[in-house]
RNA sequence: GGCAGGGUGGCUCAGUGGUACGGCGGAGGAUUGCAAAUCCUUUAUUCGCGAGUUCGAUUCUCGCCCCUGCCUCCA
């Protein structure tokens, strides 16, 4: 079976097909840089890891971008909270992002262009609104998208005009000539970064950066725009009003969006406060944790995120290591998942199908090597469908061992435990094996030895 | 109020017009000096509730209940 996408442009799964034959453009929003990341961040760029990830796995020739709103409100107020520049700010911000996805091993996209660097094609672009009638310079002097000139907006969000202003919660603005009209370009305060414009000095609104990055770099139409599913509305929709009304075509073709992570039932967001920075997590749990924790639950399901959860995680991921380490010394050949495996990414990237199937394929490796049975195939399946999905990729002793300087004290014991063993001393083994037990450490007494791992 | 997405075993999470995948946990067995790990067997007459369509529905349709989100910044 062929790729199939669920669309949020018609809210079904899609069969797709790139706009240009063996390539694909891929445009996911990112995070404006004033704070560090939290899951609900994590999750989006693990999730958008995978489809990249599978893309290239089919053959395409991927072009993935993914933006840096370094100039906004938040940026501005933070900036001047530690009395910092803006700049020093948004580097020193995307520096960390950058840790943290490394850590969690997401790929680094093709490009991520910044706001701060993309002036010129924004500009373009609300000049072209304009000239369209579909923006104008409000009174306050700020320039203003208006939502009446395009005849196809609430359609990704499944809105239309009247529904939102009815049960609107915003407050209307005199200068607007309708309250859903949103800013395209900021007049500038006093002591505020600003950019020269037809309009005077001011700064963009957030939703034309997205429109304006992503035509520049990847055309005016291209094949994936990717988000947090409380993106839809309103920044997409504006996204796509913004585009299709300045340049006359199609925008994105498929809309992919990802469910939330909540806690305790709730959204987990800044605004809640009820958020764990990637960080937080990072301190108690490997990085491949919370990758599994993610990719447990289908992308666009919500995801409810605890303890518990990642300590169920946790021991999953233990269960493939155990399978890992039992093929240490072997030798791997280059190749393929299988096709179960293969069916479940096309399926609209169901990676928990993908995962069961790692799962039967773990243990079809353990049963042969218990039973002594010709598994090099399934080694390399398993070792092709852990790499694309990014989990499983340490080394297993540092996995179980992790890599402090006591694991000679250790090993000296196990020695010891061993040489009582043979002299079938039981009593003296397991004194041993206790006080092992009791910092923590588990023995394995296997055909070929006995290791050791943290419990 | 409008719109969107959900409700599957003790927990978690897939899925399908013909009685349900995987993980965790529980029970039993093999293996082990005993463990650990691994393997095997087992663990939902049942998929929020009611009605309809159908030979047959958890899966389709309708109604209802409950949960979450979006409609303001938000991944």
């Amino acid at each position: 079976m062929s790729l199939q996408l669920h669309n949020s442009l018609v809210g079904k799964k899609q069969p797709f097909a790139p706009l240009h034959e063996g390539k694909v453009g891929m445009y996911v929003c990112g995070v404006t840089v004033y704070d560090y990341c939290h899951v609900g961040h994590a999750r989006v760029m693990i999730v958008f890891d995978v489809v990249y990830r599978w893309l290239k796995k089919l053959g395409y020739d991927v072009n993935y971008v993914r933006n840096f709103t370094d100039i906004d409100d938040k940026i501005i107020a933070r900036a001047a909270e530690r009395n910092i520049d803006i700049d020093t700010l948004t580097d020193d911000m995307i520096t960390e992002f950058h840790q943290d996805m490394d850590a969690l091993g997401c790929l680094r996209p093709s490009l991520e262009p910044r706001a701060t660097t993309h002036m010129g094609s924004m500009i373009a672009m609300i000049e072209a609104l304009i000239a369209r009638d579909c923006a104008y310079v409000s009174e306050s002097g700020d320039v203003l998208y208006s939502v009446r000139s395009f005849d196809g907006y609430g359609k990704l969000s499944g809105k239309n005009i009247d529904d939102l202003e009815s049960g609107s919660r915003v407050d209307v603005d005199d200068s607007k000539r309708d309250p859903l009209d949103f800013v395209l370009w900021k007049r500038a305060k006093e002591g505020e970064p600003s950019w020269d414009s037809p309009w005077g000095a001011g700064r963009p609104g957030w939703h034309i950066e997205c429109s304006a990055m992503s035509c520049e770099h990847l055309g005016n139409t291209f094949d994936i725009h990717g988000g947090g599913m409380d993106l839809k509305f309103p920044h997409h929709e504006n996204e796509i009003a913004q585009a299709c009304a300045a340049n006359g075509g199609d925008f994105a073709r498929f809309w992919l969006h990802n469910g939330f992570v909540n806690i305790n039932a709730e959204k987990m967001s800044k605004s809640l406060g009820n958020f764990f920075t990637i960080r937080e997590v990072l301190k108690k749990y490997q990085p491949e944790v919370l990758r599994m924790f993610v990719l447990g639950t289908h992308y666009r399901s919500p995801l409810d995120f605890s303890d518990q959860a990642l300590d169920v995680a946790k021991v999953g991921l233990d269960r493939l290591y155990e399978t890992k380490r039992r093929l240490a010394g072997k030798t791997v050949e280059e190749s393929n998942v299988t096709e179960a495996f293969a069916a479940a990414l096309n399926d609209d990237f169901n990676t928990p199908e993908g995962l069961a199937e790692l799962f039967e394929c773990s243990r079809r490796i353990n049963k042969g090597l218990d039973n002594n049975v010709d598994i090099s195939l399934d080694i390399q399946h398993f070792s092709a469908m852990s790499a694309l999905l990014g989990i499983v990729q340490q080394d297993a002793e540092t996995w179980f061992q992790g890599d402090s300087d006591d694991s000679a004290a250790i090993e000296a014991l196990i020695v010891e435990r061993t040489e009582a063993k043979k002299a079938r001393d039981f009593a003296r083994s397991d004194v041993i094996r206790d006080e092992l037990a009791a910092q923590g450490i588990v023995l394995e007494d296997g055909a070929s030895g006995t290791t050791w791992k943290r419990g």
